[in-house]
DNA sequence: GCTTATGCATAGGTGCATTATGGACTTCCG
DNA sequence: CGGAAGTCCATAATGCACCTATGCATAAGC
């Protein structure tokens, strides 16, 4: 069974991706706040207050699994449930006080980590990790135009 | 409330890296194989039948976990668990023909997302990723030193 | 005012992770 | 040799993150 990679293919960095991938998810445990709770904490700190289907179509998940975890959040009192006036339908997601700051200790948390990985590259790697992934980052957002 | 993100911080790569990683585990979905599963059947391919313990302390997971993992596997016919001669209480998991076929394929349709994502950057940017993703990657893997 | 569409919650299922626990086997040592 | 200790693995119970299917309530259309 031939699964060997060749080095700087896509493979290689297909692979690279998902070690990222992997450690992130991993540490993420650590400070109580998953990659999906900081999303959105992170959208309503930014936004405002939002449509809990609003949030999910933002987030690029269902409408029932963003129902659950905004209880989820709200059982942690980091983000609130308040009506919307203009449609009795509706419901508004606020993020609250400790939310938001536990979101920001959170988000330095994970940048504290992601420093002592880029601490140990070369500096011409630091400066490629400077680029790329922004520039990743910029590609996906592009990716997932508004479906309004 | 003050979320601004100054430009090309530890804040901002932090926030790349979160997209990326959501981006990655969206996609993940289609193929039918995921992160943690794709990892092992990785492994295995690579390096041969292995032990239950020995592939939970390589993929840095909990025994219980890498259990029930397999358990999944085997129920796709991924993998397949054999006993080890040598020791009684051991147990050896191997992958099968369809395991590696199914990582082959998977692995391929993961490179070409990567890649339409690779293609939208400019040469500099394409450049850049492929020197960082791979540092990253180096890194993690260091990280994680054999506690043997 | 009745029908249709939208917003949300709930139910039920899967995958991935954890800790706690127990059974089976090996190993070590007296 | 035989009992104690350690190792390997499975199971149980729990929590989060996802999904589809469904139903209720409100809004918007005719």
């Amino acid at each position: 069974m031939d699964v060997a990679i060749p080095q700087g293919s896509a493979d290689a960095l297909t692979i690279a991706v998902e070690q990222l991938v992997r450690h992130v998810r991993l540490s993420a445990t650590t400070g109580g706040l998953s990659s999906a709770a900081s999303f959105v904490l992170s959208r309503l700190a930014r936004e405002g207050p939002q449509r809990l289907t609003e949030l999910a179509r933002a987030e690029g998940v269902s409408q029932p699994n963003m129902s659950q975890l905004v209880n989820r959040l709200e059982r942690g009192d980091l983000v609130r449930r308040t009506a919307d006036h203009s449609d009795g339908r509706g419901v508004l997601v606020e993020v609250t006080d400790t939310g938001v700051e536990v979101f920001l200790r959170r988000r330095a948390e994970r940048a504290l980590a992601l420093q002592q990985l880029i601490d140990e590259l070369t500096e011409q790697e630091q400066h490629a990790v400077a680029v790329a992934l922004p520039a990743l980052a910029r590609v996906i957002e592009d990716r997932r135009p508004p479906r309004s």
